[in-house]
DNA sequence: ATAATTTGCAACCGATCAGTTGCAAATATA
DNA sequence: TATATTTGCAACTGATCGGTTGCAAATTAT
């Protein structure tokens, strides 16, 4: 099963998720009153963020207050770091070497 | 069917064609050239990140050359803005607010 | 002690995904 | 013109995904 950060806040409900548990550590329950589905659906999504670092559980008495663990998304700042200043640029590299395999080719 | 830019960075493989696209614009066979897997199968990586706008094609004669559009990376960037602060942060404010909840039961 | 609350786990379902195979269209080469 | 190259599209397959339902374990409340 693959489980890396990625994966995990491709899907848009995970994504909510996190941003909820950004103000504040949640229960599950609590999360899936904000969502129009089940709690057992947001379980299981919390599972994944779990299970891929990106969410620590608490547990305090019955309740399970879930945070963020943010480090883990610096993985993906990290990854997208050398493209930074591409879109920074003002000109862009790949469509000047684009016009040089053309020019290559006149 | 869902096309957008978390989606399209959470396979490995369209994250390596994205990683070499970065220096250089390339046409589909030499892409797969690269990879362990057939031509058809970039084909349809690419088709996704096309899909998405994180790639666009530019034909020259028969071939295609693709090449990235950093931009479309920024707004993963911006999505993740406001986590930077708190991995930045040296203390962590979700674990002061489960205090303030732990403290608040006893 | 009994009942209610909170949670995780397992089984199942339909949809989507990544990959393969086969084929047709467009372009370049002989 | 005939052949080879490059590519995209469609159909198919096995695996994974997101979601639901049901149930058991642990904790709290009556």
């Amino acid at each position: 099963m693959r489980r890396d950060i990625f994966q995990a806040i491709a899907d848009p409900t995970r994504r909510a998720i996190v941003t909820l548990l950004m103000t504040q550590a949640l229960t599950p329950n609590t999360l899936a009153e904000r969502f129009d589905t089940t709690r057992q659906a947001v379980s299981k999504h919390i599972k994944v963020l779990q299970e891929c670092g990106l969410v620590a559980g608490e547990q305090l008495g019955r309740e399970i207050y879930y945070k963020i663990v943010p480090m883990k998304l610096k993985e993906v700042a990290d990854w997208l770091e050398p493209f930074r200043q591409m879109w920074e640029d003002n000109f862009n590299r790949i469509d000047d070497l684009l016009e040089q395999i053309k020019n290559k080719e006149l």
